[in-house]
Order: structure tokens, then C-alpha cells, then sequence
DNA sequence: GATTATCACCCACTACTACCCACAATATTA
DNA sequence: TAATATTGTGGGTAGTAGTGGGTGATAATC
């Protein structure tokens, strides 16, 4: 089994009556130390997972945000208000409230998207619609983008 | 043998039934110290391969981007959605995700091209396609290219 | 205080996959 | 040329990953 920090990939899981999500066995192997996560409103129509040090990592930083710009004030206020801790059970899921399920359009079907370090849930739905309209990049965000990364 | 750290050359194997695609033995000698790589979506119609070194690099440029600004978070969503890591087994196969075989249209056979410090992995039919209608380069676009290596 | 709802923990089943072994074909060495 | 190592390909199997449901303890409501 591979050992990375970050989390990659997609993975496609079922979310049962009791809220319970899967976190995918490759995640829970990256970081075998945290087992506690803080799940919150993502920017987008998602869910956001952080494992409980990146969480503290970000508590740190939203200190330094612009209580002046817009983005950054909701960016903060969203992070902290839907946030909740959750711990892993033995089948290695963990419990996702109602209100953000909603939030996120899901219902029985769940896409997990590693992103890093943290980890995106998000409905079929969503995902695809957000694709479709401002999900995409022009080519010209693209290759600006694309220019600042590697190669 | 020769000793190159750079992956070259073009080579065709199967794939088999659990989606298993052998590395060519030139490649694995090119970088002994390699045995995790990750594979994901090319910008092409093809897999690119990452030897887990380059991917870092990567990575390393995604981790700069900004959390605000919608761009950059479907940017980097759009980089680690398809990505996965694999090692390669004892006979120096890795397993390609059948999301990624079916992006690149890869049913039995396989044509893996070395791209210096990437391994590219198409289809007989994707890239006979992509050659004749996007893949070639104008005049122009081919001199300014040119005009940018050093000979 | 009685009743209901909620949640953490436990058990059970199925499908898959990581690991193992096998073998033919080619390349390398004696 | 014969012997040996390496390379590419195929398949079987034990362990694990993903999913569903049950139960007792705790909290909430009347």
C-alpha cells in the first residue's frame, strides 16, 4: 500500500439513512495519525473534510484574513459556522449532519474528491452542474493557472 | 546498459483483464529508486504516469494556489479528481483505474511513451486520431516552439 | 417519571484487490 | 550452443474494503 499525506482521487460511496459516509481506505492509510476531522460547508455546493491538523493549520490563517474584502469575510464566516468535529468509526466512516448533506444535495449517492489536504464531498448533482456553468475555466484562466504550477 | 534518468522511447504492450499495464523494464531501470508513481488524466486523450518525485513537484506548485478564488479551487480540484497512486507489482505492472482506460478509449493494447520525466500511456486509436487532427503543429506554432529549446 | 429519539458501538455479508505463483518468450552469459 | 536470467503475460486466493442493520446507553420530550 501506497504512503502519501495527500489526499487524491475520487471515489464513489453511498451515504445510509444513518448519515454515514465512507472515507476511502487510501485516505485513512495517508494519515493513519489523524482520526479526528472538523466537516464544514465548502465555498462550492460541497462538503469540506479536513483532518484535525489542517483544520487548526487553517484556524491560524483565517486570523490573517481581511475583515474589509467580501470573499474573505464570507470564506470565514462559512468555515466556522457549519463546522463540526467527527471521529472515524470501526468501518472507518464518519457522520455527516443533515443540514450539510442538504446543503450539498445528497441523498444516497456521495463522489469524495481528494483534494489535497482536504477532502470534498459532493452529490452527483451538484458536481455536474457546477461543471457545466462555472465550473469550467476559460483556457486563458487555465493556462495562467497552469503557468504558475509546474511545467 | 545505458543509465538515463529521463523516460524515452515508445513501446506497446496489453493490458489485461484487472487492468494491469506492464512499465517498460527500460523505464524502471531508468529510476531504480522510483516504485510509486501516480497516474491521472492527460491533458491529452492519454494517462499520463508520474514517478512520484515529479508529481511532488506538483503538487508542491497546486499547494500555493488560493482557497478564495474560484479559479484556482476547480484548477486544483480538476488536478487530484482523476490522480491516483499506484506501485508496481512484482513483475513491474501497475494498475490503471478503468476510468482513466476508458478516457483513453485503452481496451487491450497499450502504447506507452516515454516523455522525459512523465510516462504517457494511449491507445492505438486515440493517438493515430489526435495526430491527424489537433495534434499537428502549424508552421508557425512550430518555429515559435523552436525558437524556445536550446540546441 | 415514562416515553421517545438519538447516537456510539458492534456484528455480518459480499465483492474486490493486493499479493502470490506459473509460464512462455526473449535476452544474456558461460 | 547450452545454460541461465530477464521480461512480458495470465490466473488463483486470502484478506480487506464497502455496505447494511441491530442493540444498548444516553439525551430529549412530554
Amino acid at each position: 500500500m501506497v504512503e502519501t499525506r495527500n489526499y487524491i482521487g475520487e471515489f464513489h460511496y453511498t451515504v445510509d439513512s444513518k448519515g454515514r459516509v465512507n472515507l476511502p481506505s487510501k485516505f485513512r492509510n495517508a494519515r493513519v495519525d489523524e482520526t479526528v476531522f472538523v466537516v464544514t460547508r465548502g465555498l462550492d455546493p460541497c462538503i469540506y473534510v479536513y483532518p484535525l491538523s489542517e483544520w487548526n493549520k487553517m484556524e491560524n490563517g483565517l486570523g490573517n484574513l481581511s475583515q474589509l474584502r467580501r470573499p474573505d469575510r464570507t470564506f470565514l464566516r462559512n468555515m466556522t459556522r457549519y463546522a463540526t468535529h467527527t471521529t472515524y468509526d470501526a468501518q472507518g466512516r464518519i457522520i455527516v449532519p443533515k443540514v450539510l448533506l442538504d446543503y450539498a444535495k445528497i441523498v444516497k449517492k456521495a463522489i469524495i474528491i481528494g483534494v489535497l489536504n482536504k477532502i470534498e464531498i459532493w452529490s452527483h448533482e451538484s458536481l455536474t452542474e457546477y461543471e457545466k456553468s462555472t465550473g469550467n475555466l476559460t483556457d486563458m484562466e487555465y493556462n495562467d493557472l497552469a503557468g504558475e504550477i509546474y511545467l
